[in-house]
DNA sequence: CGGTCGCTTGAGAGCAGTCAATAGAAGTGG
DNA sequence: CCACTTCTATTGACTGCTCTCAAGCGACCG
């Protein structure tokens, strides 16, 4: 049974949905693809899935059956520390794949929680690998994908590795920053959907110095802080701090 | 051509290779495959390079074609950063994979360099592409190795997150530990690599805390440290100590 | 055998962590 | 709708770990 009596996970009916007429067309697998072979592709992604804040998507251990195509929202992936405490692993977005972790041990590694309401989409793995071998460009751009993830995941270890706090937080900054601009949304004005504790636990920090290393760049004139609502004033000046050259 | 000019790129001369006598079988793609299927696969890894210690393998900003598998030996990978300072990101020993970051930007990222006498396959990546489609399992393979890169990297996140000095020396002594043990060499008695700088610049850490954490663990007798001799002597403690119960 | 490179150790500075108090936001139930 | 609780964020004072700077030692290589 899908709908297992875990408290929190998603329960809502799953609904038929279609890459066709997806929005996400260029942000998710099928990219490059013709209109006949994403027709195609409509096989794999049968399920819509709906995941309330707060409502786990996926625990820790579970086993691996699929991908999770984020439709829409956000959500934030953790693995329990021996202390118990959450160690957060990462943040996704409406575009974004879940779950790339688990297909090596063959279970889910983190627990992931719906920050927002969200919806994303169930890729059976299995029918993935399939289709994949009959649409070489599908299979590329998914490893593409995986790729990227590592990718993703050298630049938080260098951070983690080299960066002090103000930095680290104007580097997360930056990187919210972009990916919201490549969906469209305003690249220097958002809402924040972690909070302090975990925004700090991703970057290595307590929740006490991503708060002051905020007030920080506030005072720096660098950002506007109102709790969850930034602003960035000044990429350029941002970028170079961590280091990159404004182009 | 591929004996290029840059300084301590290998020269030496390519030489045909197959994975059907490699030593290799059980760590490196081909895994769970038939004879057949080997001899099938023994297209893919056509060149044979060796890498004399200090000579790179790769350089940063290369065009990404092809996957290296090490054969023997042992690797560093850095980038630089904006100071000019190296930054390591990964250390790769004998069965395992090198490049897989290349794969999305279709550019290595790494400067990649050998850390003693070294010998790597070569893998064409539109080849393995290609020949992943007719051995699914091989396809299946090499996407276990992309998610156990990402797994690795997420445990080096946690690591730089939260784990002290000494915390982390412990972790990556255990983490070389491990791989010595599964490649058939001593998992308590070894020669390190890399210098205590590369070390450090992989841990997050500056050299003189690398040797004064060597130090610490050695009064607290849990290794006996002579240069780049190492001997762990109470694995339970030390994975006690980084918060892995021991079984 | 001299030089270079890598390692160790000490002393002091600085940045982030810890503990604590307060304020503000958000969600709950009467 | 308001009162209450709980969660989240900010700020201060102090501690402590790691970095920085510096000196000295030892190994390896030409």
């Amino acid at each position: 049974m899908h709908n297992c009596a875990i408290p929190g996970h998603p329960t809502a009916p799953q609904q038929r949905s279609s890459c066709t007429t997806c929005s996400l067309r260029e942000l998710c697998l099928p990219v490059g693809l013709t209109d006949e072979e994403i027709e195609y592709v409509g096989n794999l992604t049968n399920h819509k899935l709906r995941v309330r804040r707060g409502e786990y998507l996926l625990h820790a251990g579970a086993d691996f059956r699929s991908l999770y195509a984020v439709k829409n929202g956000s959500f934030k992936t953790y693995t329990l520390r021996v202390d118990g405490r959450q160690q957060v692993t990462g943040f996704y977005m409406t575009g974004e794949l879940l779950g790339l972790d688990a297909i090596s041990p063959e279970k889910h590694t983190c627990d992931t929680v719906a920050l927002v309401d969200s919806e994303v989409c169930e890729v059976p793995f299995i029918k993935l690998e399939e289709i994949g071998r009959s649409i070489p460009s599908l299979m590329s751009q998914f490893h593409k994908i995986m790729s990227r993830e590592i990718v993703q995941d050298r630049g938080v270890m260098m951070l983690l590795g080299s960066m002090r706090a103000e930095e680290r937080l104007a580097a997360f900054l930056l990187n919210l920053s972009t990916r919201l601009a490549r969906r469209g949304y305003s690249s220097t004005d958002f809402i924040l959907r972690a909070t302090r504790e975990d925004i700090g636990s991703y970057l290595g920090l307590k929740l006490e110095t991503v708060s002051r290393s905020f007030s920080k760049l506030q005072e720096e004139g660098l950002i506007t802080v109102n709790n969850k609502h930034v602003t960035l004033h000044d990429l350029g000046k941002l970028n170079r701090m961590i280091g990159n050259s404004m182009d």
